[in-house]
DNA sequence: GTAACTGCAAACGATTTGCAATCTC
DNA sequence: GAGATTGCAAATCGTTTGCAGTTAC
């Protein structure tokens, strides 16, 4: 992992699972599914290996709701997510601003803007299909 | 408050409490702020106001970064955040996205966008002075 | 060898819940 | 008067921390 981290069995581990997840898993599904490859595996280590991941650029967080716990995702690019309200799942876009937008903001709002993240909400297929169901009855 | 709920004074006192602060607050600091009207109130009751009002569409709720407390905002009407990475504060802006690739998302994910939130993140000016002294050191 | 890393258990903050007493309509 | 709402205390959930033992480099 270089940065003068060290790579351990665990570390290694989260890695590769959260690299196999295309899924945004929450901290507790990672761990959940380190701990086929790694039993002995503790929460708190895959938490703070994810927050490691993070903040050195090789993962991305994000919140799918409000009430809702931190998930991971594998890539740090900038993307935007869109969130199924029915079922949770999250599906990756690009949307992105108009950069004249944003420049404009920097003036008008005395904020130096560094990033940005869109969430935008909807229903998926599947779910979309089942409240046609509810709405009959 | 109409919907028949119940127009208690305590829900008076988080309405009124709410609708005096342009500085999104946390449900904490509500409690806190609503207090100095009704000083029994106890922070089930704010924060199931809270809830109820976000609910009925008389207030919205945002999260200014990953680790932190949800936080009110007075008004339900669509618009964006502009979050300062070093105080916290919170800026009301409008982005917005292009009606056209909202429609785009539509065909190309199968999902059914409904709506979207953009947090946009950056330094206010104050923050940004602090960077520069810093810099310096 | 030594500083970084792990696992455990306990601590934590934010939020929710069960429930009996109390109010609003 | 009936059912909604309150306050309290306890419970829950996600996440973090202290610390003693272990390990990668």
């Amino acid at each position: 992992m270089a940065d003068d981290l060290r790579l351990t069995p665990q570390r290694q581990a989260v890695l590769d699972t959260l690299a196999a997840s295309d899924d945004h898993p929450t901290a507790a599904q990672v761990l959940e599914r380190v701990r086929a490859h790694v039993p002995g595996i503790g929460p708190a280590t895959v938490y703070r290996t994810l927050a490691l991941l993070v903040e050195t650029g090789r993962a991305g967080e994000l919140r799918a709701g409000e009430g809702q716990a931190i998930r991971y995702d594998r890539t740090a690019t900038r993307h935007d997510h869109l969130v199924c309200t029915g079922c949770g799942r999250v599906c990756d876009v690009q949307v992105g601003l108009d950069p004249d937008a944003l420049r404009e903001l920097n003036t008008s709002t005395s904020f130096t803007v560094t990033g940005y993240d869109v969430r935008l909400h909807g229903r998926c297929a599947r779910c979309a299909a089942q409240d046609t169901v509810k709405e009959r009855a």
